[in-house]
DNA sequence: GCCGTTTTCGGCCCGACTGTTTTCAGTCG
């Protein structure tokens, strides 16, 4: 069963969103978001523990406390109704719009009776806002824009979202008797950033009890077709999920043709077909006689064809078809070769949970080495102070005298509007290393951009450029640089470009690894861990990076400690001595 | 509503930017 700590933290999350919308007091809403957020990153699952337990997560009192076990008990919270009845549901949809807040969204609803973003949208394109104050030109200008941002995301997840359902399904389904093989292939299994619908496939002989299984699983909301070898459900995230059942003997054959991608498949195909096959969900089929050639597993189909067989993140006929008949597909990066994490939070800063627990959690993975790179003082809401940071290296030296992986004491450094850093580099050279990122400024003109980045990687002490594009998927572009300068900055000066692990970030994305890799940069999987739970972000940042073509000696914290310390002393050694 | 080597009451993450204003509200990180 998944933890019950996403669904409070939504639920907490929602109470902060209608007391701000209802005007109701600011503080109050901000300890509830504050909950919500500690509730989420809380490593254990809150249905396990009992009212005292509950109020041991920083940011949860009595009252909430008590909140969260009504929700447990009931599957509600009778002072969230209250407030929804109060706030029709499309009010706090258009809080997602960009640059559209909790007071904005308000004075919509009350001033124009707006309760959906298609009544907004009207709304603007009919003037009406004009006059309302607070609605100028520009604003009306920025919301449509923001609502194209939106809805060009419309229909698809973060891959997250849908992994932690598939995972949930699929481990359900190979619990049903006859229940032969299951698991999830589509662009989930490609990897993808978004994810449209989740694709489940199983083997049995008798597709009968698994779609039964499937239609009645507690997350479902709606069957939108129930048949013995299909079936597509709804969940109550709105998820759309298909489950086919094939025969064993098809297994190969049906994961490859299901996993994708359309352009991959229709490559593959055509191949088959030159070779005087045919080749479908079913198997692989000389044309002359019909005779099945392959079909049980994979390999066994892309072989036949004269193919190795193809990671599935790399199935988007972006090359891997010529190099897999060329035999030159690469050995992509894997979780396990992950020595540690480079970029991660403690509560010092944002995140949520102490140093000596993140540290314990790193342990627990069996990492090697491990880096604590709270942000720096150049981020005002942070409160980082020049002694906060030296105190917190001691706590850091004292954790990793008492055993376990090597600690990195290290900070993730703003980069400013100039390309200017938080501390002057003999205050820099104190760290181990150092994460540098864009957290502002984002709509610079691309020169500025460009400039401002390339400065950063000129930096001695900047190890890793944090989240380079700054994208947030579905809510902000990329940054407007030209990254092909500043990879090759990057690779000048031996700094690291990261993939951050965060699913709604998963920056670098494939596409910018792919063309830094050209560059022959060094790359960084990072999760930017803010609690424990964040670490298990890796895979996505893992699959990010396999998209990408990545090997493990492409990524230095997959390399053991003597050599990712020397990539940073050689940058630090060769950047000081241009000066 | 939460929390305490400045506090059991009175604080609570702060600064900058944008667009609207004519002195500031809303939003973001």
């Amino acid at each position: 069963m998944a933890r019950s700590n996403d669904a409070v933290a939504a639920l907490l999350q929602e109470y902060a969103d209608l007391l701000t919308v209802t005007g109701g007091e600011q503080f109050k809403s901000r300890v509830y978001e504050k909950a919500a957020r500690a509730v989420a990153g809380h490593p254990g699952d809150v249905a396990a523990v009992d009212a005292d337990g509950l109020r041991q997560i920083p940011g949860v009192g009595a009252s909430i406390a008590e909140k969260i076990a009504e929700y447990l008990h009931t599957g509600h919270i009778e002072a969230v109704d209250t407030l929804r009845a109060r706030v029709p549901g499309g009010v706090l949809e258009l809080m997602r719009i960009p640059t559209l807040g909790p007071k904005r969204a308000a004075q919509l609803h009350e001033e124009l009776g707006v309760v959906s973003i298609d009544e907004l949208r009207d709304a603007i394109v009919a003037g009406k806002l004009s006059g309302h104050r607070g609605f100028g030109a520009r604003t009306a200008e920025n919301i449509l824009h923001g609502i194209e941002v939106l809805e060009r995301s419309h229909g698809r997840v973060l891959l997250s979202v849908a992994a932690v359902a598939a995972d949930e399904i699929v481990a359900a389904l190979r619990g049903v008797r006859g229940c032969l093989r299951c698991t999830w292939a589509g662009s989930l299994r490609r990897f993808r950033e978004t994810v449209g619908d989740v694709d489940v496939l199983a083997a049995a002989a008798d597709g009968g009890p698994l779609m039964d299984a499937f239609t009645r699983l507690p997350m479902v909301a709606d069957v939108l077709a129930k048949g013995s070898t299909k079936s597509s459900v709804r969940l109550r995230n709105d998820l759309q999920v298909d489950l086919r059942v094939v025969p064993l003997a098809s297994w190969g054959a049906a994961l490859q043709y299901f996993t994708g991608s359309k352009q991959h498949n229709v490559r593959v195909r055509e191949i088959a077909v030159r070779a005087g096959f045919k080749l479908s969900e079913y198997g692989l089929f000389r044309v002359e006689d019909g005779s099945l050639v392959a079909s049980e597993t994979e390999e066994e189909v892309y072989e036949r064809l004269g193919l190795q067989w193809v990671p599935p993140p790399l199935r988007e006929d972006r090359g891997e078809v010529e190099a897999a008949r060329a035999g030159s597909l690469p050995a992509l990066v894997t979780e396990a070769d992950i020595r540690g994490d480079l970029h991660t939070h403690t509560d010092l800063t944002d995140g949520v949970t102490p140093l000596a627990d993140m540290v314990a959690a790193a342990r627990r993975r069996g990492y090697e080495y491990y880096a604590v790179t709270d942000h720096a003082k150049d981020m005002p809401m942070q409160r980082m102070t020049d002694d906060k940071v030296l105190a917190q290296r001691r706590e850091v030296r004292e954790l990793e005298a008492a055993g376990g992986p090597v600690l990195l004491h290290g900070s993730e450094l703003n980069i400013g509007p100039d390309g200017e850093l938080d501390w002057p580099d003999e205050f820099l050279a104190g760290f181990d290393l150092c994460v540098a990122s864009v957290h502002s400024h984002f709509a610079q003109p691309a020169g500025d951009l460009t400039r401002r980045l390339v400065r950063a990687c000129e930096n001695p002490y900047v190890t890793i450029l944090g989240h380079p594009s700054t994208r947030l998927i579905g809510k902000r572009p990329p940054l407007d640089a030209d990254f092909d300068a500043v990879f090759a900055a990057a690779a000048r000066t031996g700094t690291a470009l990261e993939i951050n692990s965060f699913p709604d970030r998963l920056d670098l994305s494939d596409e910018l690894i792919l063309r830094a890799k050209r560059h022959g940069v060094r790359f960084a999987i990072d999760t930017d861990a803010h609690a424990t739970v964040h670490l298990d972000h890796l895979r996505y940042g893992i699959g990010t990076a396999q998209r990408g073509w990545l090997t493990a000696d492409d990524v230095v914290n997959t390399w053991p400690i003597d050599r990712l310390r020397a990539f940073i002393a050689a940058k630090r050694t060769v950047a000081a001595g241009r000066r």
